[in-house]
DNA sequence: GCCAACGTTGGC
DNA sequence: GCCAACGTTGGC
């Protein structure tokens, strides 16, 4: 059976809400990303990602909007517990415990970059011209990104570890 | 805070 | 199954 090639992700956190300082702080070292309501978000969660693929972590809602930083799938995908909780935003009262409709994994943090990577920068790079964030009217929470845009990316943010391959 | 772009819901 | 109404996202 041939190893599975890595992906790569972008998933968008308002800062506000949930920062990339927040997800470094994490006393057990990752997060479940939980909340995501949307089926073609929860779709790549629960079908494409696996443990070990890289993640660049989205400030949106921010001043400005952009990415702030690494990180890395840290789960398989299981269903969202937020979605039972009736006292939660999020709560989903039509998900049938024995099936649920949404589904998460955990994430960890990598990286820092030495510099956010704001969105008009990426807009103004010809070589990230195909990625879903640069596009209009895009607000998909989690996206694919290709191995090269991720590359890209971490040139931009002045990163020069282990991770940019 | 505004609002364009999307996604979902529900009446028919 | 269409589509108007409504709700949400997220840049600005």
């Amino acid at each position: 059976m041939p190893k599975r090639k890595r992906q790569y992700w972008l998933m968008k956190s308002e800062p506000d809400v949930y920062s990339i300082d927040d997800l470094f702080a994490e006393p057990t070292g990752q997060t479940p990303w939980d909340s995501i309501r949307n089926y073609q978000a929860r779709n790549f969660m629960r079908d494409e990602m696996a443990v070990g693929d890289f993640v660049l972590f989205y400030h949106s809602n921010a001043k400005p909007p952009g990415v702030a930083g690494l990180a890395q799938v840290a789960s398989e995908a299981y269903p969202d517990p937020t979605q039972f909780d009736p006292d939660h935003k999020y709560f989903d009262p039509k998900s049938d415990p024995e099936n649920p409709r949404w589904m998460l994994v955990d994430v960890a943090p990598l990286d820092r970059l030495e510099r956010l990577v704001p969105l008009d920068e990426l807009k103004g790079n010809p070589k990230l011209a195909g990625m879903a964030t640069v596009q209009k009217g895009s607000r998909l929470s989690v996206q694919p990104v290709t191995g090269p845009e991720w590359r890209e990316v971490l040139k931009m943010g002045g990163y020069r570890g282990k991770l940019a391959k």
